[in-house]
DNA sequence: GCGACTTCCATTTTT
DNA sequence: TGGAAGTCGC
């Protein structure tokens, strides 16, 4: 409280003069002490072009965190910086971090959050320009493809040479390279490739489909950044304004960024050249949506005078985890040479399991989770299991649930992408935009009122040849001829009344008020009631709606005083929200299953990484060219170096898939680690004899599948006891010796006093003040502290 | 217009 | 396997 005030009588005078405020350096030095040499260098350089490259576990996001905060003390006024991060929930937690080294009332200030989050809101405010309504709707994936469906069927074309993934893809990609579609038609390369691919027609139905969101009042992903690129360059004045808002830039996964918001970010900039960017190109896994990687490399030759940083000290993985992920990602030609190092203690190595089947792949990683938290006393919070494609977590899922292990899955079907969320936001959609053709389509006839399939695409047509949407029709018969029969079209008249009814209220009254009338009111919940008894799914169905209900009304209770938080408001950024956003609370205790992709950033003590098959991983669809199999690398490098303690790789000799069991080849990338870091292990298995898998000798994992060699029988009891042994430090007998007033003696920070304990097993962890270099938290696992 | 039925087809990652 | 699209009889 009282350090606000102090503060902001300060922050007056910094207004008048640019000087550094000597004051606040006492507030400044308690964090910039927690950060090593580079790190620190790196935060203190505020001005101008500047590019940060970190490593793998190097600190970045907490070098990112430390950075705004420190601008904020030198004076920065928060509303002219703005962070643009990967996901929504790195930039709200980004945020809280700030707002307590700053105050959260300044870290509150900072336009921070996704491209797309950001953008979207850059572009509600000015969306006139460019002639679409401030409640724009945003088109998810399903909308855009179920509308470039309904393109293909009206232009006749055959759905099997033009299927609505690969025609979507195709004018993304466009996007994201700034063509529009006039462009797209007029460029001969392009079309040229689409005759190739015998898809003459992509053009026009780009054509169809721009317009067609445009007379939806709406957007998809893809368009908050290429509008946002529109309303930059055809409209100088607003252009110049986000300029002088926006002079502090940071951009996070900078390798990850595609030539559109290269150039949103190149424009912004420009005024004053206040440009950081944080990155690590050994980590750029997001090609296929149009990422990048030269936008990194290109950086020096648009900022000649930029300064580089360098985070090479990797704070998160024992020594072994980090050679092994460096002997990986040595195999790409494509590479920024860094060289990532560690102090952390030598640790296990890494083990590679191999099973029978996926099923058994499933139970032998359960079981060793199972085992390990046993022994070890961790918390279910310190194991993920990641794989390449959401599906693969069936198997992982049954186990886990035999064994009562708590879990949770991240991505695959987000609860925003439920049929039954989908349908009720699609009401929400309408109310505020009806326009909005997906919406629409999606609940004119749910719940049933009697309007079918031909009249909606005798709407449709309508709509077509009257060069209006669909609302603009079902609003005015008389002025749009439409070949519907009277009761149906009277069907659609009741249907119309009642969304504008619930259009009217849409800025009188709260979103939960309103969300709950239209839950009520189009039948929808009588609808889900109805059913309730079928069923477990049934009965989840309607607590998805009432949880969503729930969210509204937190929401509404969001409110400042005297604000009216209306349902568009709470519409604005829901199509951008992702499952890792509404995570509550971390009050879980799980082990997490994710794809690879969705856990970068993360980190987690025990990892286990499946699924190390060919065509799987590397992908199939990956194998065919240098740079796309680079990627693969890059992603299993991800992969590697989210493990803190213990990595561990499983593959299995047969998977599975469409009703048939395929057999499956070890992946490359068992024999692209360097084999010192490497521990073969063939799981005890309750059935003799049936073991294919040799002892720790055969390091050929391509030749091994078939190498018959007698495995030595272990009793499973046995070898758990052997596993867990592993993993014990060897310096664990000084554990128990340390303890809050402990003095102690570190290799790099020398003598010091234990003022803290955490956690417990491996994970035990304690904060000592040195007297040369203040409180450091240290895993006693990797410490090496010799105790004084 | 609607629901029950059959058939077909998949195979990557996500804001 | 399982979800989506197409077919058929009311």
């Amino acid at each position: 409280m009282l350090r606000t005030s102090v503060k902001s009588r300060l922050q007056a005078v910094y207004a008048q003069k640019k000087f550094v405020p000597l004051i606040l350096s006492p507030i400044c030095m308690s964090y910039l002490d927690e950060l090593n040499e580079s790190q620190r260098i790196a935060v203190e350089h505020i001005y101008g072009p500047s590019m940060v490259i970190a490593g793998a576990g190097s600190g970045k996001t907490r070098v990112l965190t430390f950075r705004i905060a420190y601008m904020i003390e030198q004076g920065i006024d928060p509303f002219n910086i703005m962070a643009l991060t990967f996901t929504n929930k790195a930039a709200r937690e980004m945020t809280e971090r700030i707002g307590k080294i700053t105050g959260a009332s300044e870290a509150k200030n900072i336009t921070m959050g996704t491209f797309h989050s950001v953008f979207s809101r850059i572009l509600r405010y000015n969306a006139d320009r460019l002639g679409f309504p401030s409640n724009f709707t945003i088109y998810d994936t399903q909308d855009s493809k179920s509308l470039i469906k309904d393109i293909i069927k009206e232009f006749a074309l055959d759905d099997k040479t033009y299927k609505a993934s690969g025609v979507l893809n195709r004018i993304s990609a466009a996007k994201n390279n700034l063509i529009s579609a006039e462009a797209y038609c007029n460029n001969d390369e392009i079309q040229g490739e689409d005759r190739m691919s015998r898809r003459p027609e992509i053009g026009r139905i780009y054509l169809q489909y721009a317009n067609r969101c445009q007379k939806a009042g709406a957007m998809d992903f893809d368009d908050l950044l290429y509008f946002t690129n529109v309303l930059l360059t055809e409209h100088p004045d607003v252009l110049h304004y986000y300029q002088q808002k926006f002079k502090y830039i940071l951009v996070d996964e900078y390798q990850d960024t595609n030539f559109a918001q290269y150039l949103i970010v190149k424009k912004l900039a420009a005024a004053y050249e206040n440009l950081c960017v944080v990155g690590d190109d050994a980590q750029s896994i997001y090609s296929f949506r149009g990422a990048n990687i030269e936008n990194i490399l290109n950086f020096r030759k648009d900022y000649p005078d930029f300064h580089l940083f360098k985070l090479e000290q990797n704070y998160r993985s024992t020594q072994t985890i980090v050679d092994a992920a460096n002997s990986v990602i040595q195999r790409n030609q494509d590479q920024i040479k860094k060289v990532v190092w560690t102090e952390n203690g030598k640790g296990k190595p890494i083990s590679v399991v191999r099973t029978l089947t996926d099923n058994e792949e499933g139970r032998v990683i359960a079981g060793k989770i199972f085992e390990v938290q046993e022994a070890l006393g961790s918390s279910y919070n310190d194991f993920a299991i990641l794989y390449r494609t959401n599906k693969q977590s069936r198997s992982f899922e049954e186990a886990l649930r035999k064994l009562n292990i708590p879990y949770k899955i991240y991505g695959g079907l987000s609860f925003y992408q439920r049929k039954e969320i989908k349908d009720v936001l699609a009401y929400f959609r309408l109310a505020a935009n009806p326009r909005d053709e997906e919406a629409l389509k999606r609940v004119i006839n749910y719940p049933k009122r009697g309007i079918g399939k031909t009249s909606v695409e005798n709407l449709i047509i309508s709509a077509g040849r009257n060069g209006v949407s669909m609302w603009e029709v079902l609003c005015d018969f008389t002025a749009y001829p439409t070949d519907v029969s009277t009761s149906t079209r009277q069907k659609m008249h009741e249907f119309t009344v009642m969304v504008q009814s619930f259009q009217a209220e849409l800025n009188k009254v709260d979103a939960y008020t309103l969300a709950e009338r239209i839950v009520k009111s189009s039948g929808i919940l009588a609808e889900l009631h109805q059913d309730k008894d079928k069923g477990p799914e049934e009965m989840e169905r309607i607590q998805n709606v009432e949880e969503l209900l729930a969210g509204l009304l937190e929401f509404t209770k969001g409110a400042e005083e005297d604000e009216l938080k209306t349902l568009s408001d709470f519409l604005m950024d829901v199509a951008l929200l992702t499952d890792a956003d509404q995570e509550k609370t971390e009050e879980k205790n799980h082990v997490s299953l994710m794809t690879i992709h969705s856990s970068k950033g993360l980190e987690f003590p025990y990892v286990y990484i499946v699924g190390m098959e060919e065509n799987l991983f590397p992908s199939q669809l990956s194998t065919s060219s240098r740079t796309e199999l680079e990627e693969e690398r890059r992603l299993f490098y991800v992969a590697i170096t989210r493990a803190m303690l213990s990595c561990t790789l499983s593959y299995a000799g047969t998977r599975f898939l469409w009703n048939q069991s395929l057999k499956s080849e070890p992946s490359r990338f068992l024999n692209e680690i360097d084999a010192q870091y490497l521990q073969l292990e063939s799981p005890a298995r309750s059935l003799g004899g049936k073991s294919l898998m040799g002892g720790g000798m055969d390091r050929s994992f391509t030749g091994g599948l078939n190498t018959k060699m007698n495995p030595p029988v272990i009793p499973k009891s046995f070898k758990s006891l052997q596993d867990v042994s592993a993993q014990r430090p060897s310096n664990q007998g000084n554990f128990d010796q340390i303890m809050v007033g402990t003095n102690v003696e570190h290799s790099r920070f020398g003598k010091g006093r234990v003022t803290k304990i955490e956690g417990a097993g491996a994970d035990k962890k304690a904060v000592i003040f040195f007297p040369h270099h203040g409180s450091k938290t240290v895993l006693l696992q990797f410490a090496n502290l010799k105790v004084i």
